[in-house]
DNA sequence: CCTTGACCTAAAGTTAGGTTTAGCAATTAC
DNA sequence: GTAATTGCTAAACCTAACTTTAGGTCAAGG
């Protein structure tokens, strides 16, 4: 097996942090890495691609997708392996972001209240109707109208 | 245009919710509405579909999958138009798993302080190395390792 | 009557984020 | 030196959540 002096191999990138072997290559085809290649043509990491793909563990969990974790990657120097100064700006911008999708959701969450039972679910004025702060969201997501007035359907059983 | 009171046409729920009408025709074949059909086999939808939908498009924006939504809807009856109280009910349901998600992101999110930078991040004792609370998130999301301890390439530049 | 527009079904295509498979090359272990 | 690992590429497949396409039907207007 490939020892750390010359780089670290897939399979043991793999073994360290559990990501399949198909994931790796997978990222790397994603330009989230980039290894080398050695005379045989196999790849070869750095160490510290060890910490690059943790953290897209991380960024993952926290719901980011493969592109938005490339943009924050970007933030690291590609010359030279990432010092910890380099990691901790790269976070501050990692969490002011994670700090914006914890507030929409708390933000709808609020609005949410007494707004799916009631009248005002179908109302223009219904502070779900018009969610601008979500727009903003991932993907191609539902359009948000909401429409129909409750009628005598949902008068008090 | 089939009017309203032998029930909606696919296309003025279209219309009305801003969804599309293969959306829809996707919903019902994931058993998130249930239209009849007229004479002509064309579907109809009752005007409290309207608000299923708005429903449906509400829990989406909050990161719920079609099946937890499902599961969501299924809190109404089946057999008539649900009542307010009915909708409150579920609601109420709704309510406590988004703050259930938001919870997980704010434990992350504390934990990340200055785990991103430091050392750490690769040791074991990490708060973010063993993220029990996430381990429910959904998909087959990635396994959670941490690995490298930071070496001299992290030592300060 | 005949055209137009809304509707129907079934199946294939799309994006994200991977995994699986097939067939072959490089490394490592004995 | 040879067998067993491990790695390589390319392409197909997978789920979610839809959209698009192809080919055909239904209802209303002129």
């Amino acid at each position: 097996m490939a020892k750390s002096k010359d780089g670290l191999s897939i399979g043991e990138l793999s073994a360290r942090t559990g990501l399949a072997v198909s994931a790796i290559r997978c990222y790397e085809a994603q330009n989230l890495i980039r290894p080398w290649r050695n005379s045989g043509g196999q790849r070869r990491f750095q160490r510290a691609d060890l910490r690059r793909l943790s953290f897209v563990m991380i960024a993952q969990k926290f719901g980011f997708s493969l592109g938005e974790i490339r943009e924050l990657l970007a933030g690291l120097p590609g010359g030279r392996t990432p010092t910890k100064a380099d990691w901790t700006a790269m976070a501050d911008e990692f969490r002011e972001r994670l700090d914006a999708r914890i507030a929409v959701l708390e933000r709808l969450r609020d609005r949410l209240d007494g707004c799916i039972g009631c009248g005002c679910l179908s109302l223009p004025n219904c502070k779900l109707y018009n969610p601008d702060d979500v727009a903003a969201e991932d993907g191609p997501g539902p359009r948000f109208v909401m429409e129909d007035r409750p009628g005598p359907e949902i008068a008090p059983a």
